[in-house]
DNA sequence: AGGTTGTAACGCGATATTACAATAAAGATA
DNA sequence: TATCTTTATTGTAATATCGCGTTACAACCT
């Protein structure tokens, strides 16, 4: 997308921003939600769910895992993906906060 | 960015991709935010605020615009911002809920 | 060893995004 | 009228993203 100047941005607008650009990509979304009700799936059954191919279930798997928000358990030649339920809280409260922060700001 | 298959995920998918993926810049969390704290504000004040150039900053007012956060009042040449408080609070609750639903999930 | 399976990495084409200069258009002001 | 101000639009360069075919590399099986 052309460059982003990150630099004239400060960490918690980069940060917000980081967070929702992962969560803004309907395979990603279909990919936690599949996570999270068959815990320590593998990129096959991903690749099932979604319909993308193997190397693009891959990649939006890297772009999940560039905010931590992945364990994986590895076992012989399959790689078994979790959520990090902890983190994975933060980003819920970090987001709802930037929310309810603009709102109550509106509201002054 | 090629192309998204968005036909292949529900509407559910699709939507919350679309509200994360506006807010996933940090050129526009730091228009919300100015907005939230100036209301009715103009380009110029954003154009300030974020040390983006003009038509920068009026692109990205147009993806918030996307998913009609923002309301505008034309006054003369002037057109002053503001954010629409309910759509906001919903696509809060919605991203939030997305959130719970993946975690809930996982404890099962 | 040879074949199968699972996943990451590489490379590419197509398209989207970011950022901005230049311009246009409309309202204000001298 | 001429000029300035404000904002959207157009066009363009640079870069990123999406999706996938191909490949590479393990680990498992026979």
């Amino acid at each position: 997308m052309g460059i982003t100047k990150n630099h004239i941005f400060d960490d918690y607008q980069n940060e917000t921003a980081l967070i929702t650009k992962v969560l803004g990509h309907p395979a990603r979304i279909a990919i936690l939600q599949h996570i999270s009700k068959h815990e320590y799936c593998n990129c096959n059954d991903l690749v099932k769910a979604t319909g993308l191919a193997q190397p693009t279930v891959s990649q939006h798997l890297s772009e999940i895992k560039r905010i931590q928000l992945l364990k994986q358990k590895q076992q012989g030649k399959n790689t078994f993906y979790a959520i990090d339920l902890d983190l994975l809280n933060q980003y819920r409260r970090k987001i709802n906060d930037f929310f309810v922060k603009v709102q109550v700001n509106c509201q002054k």
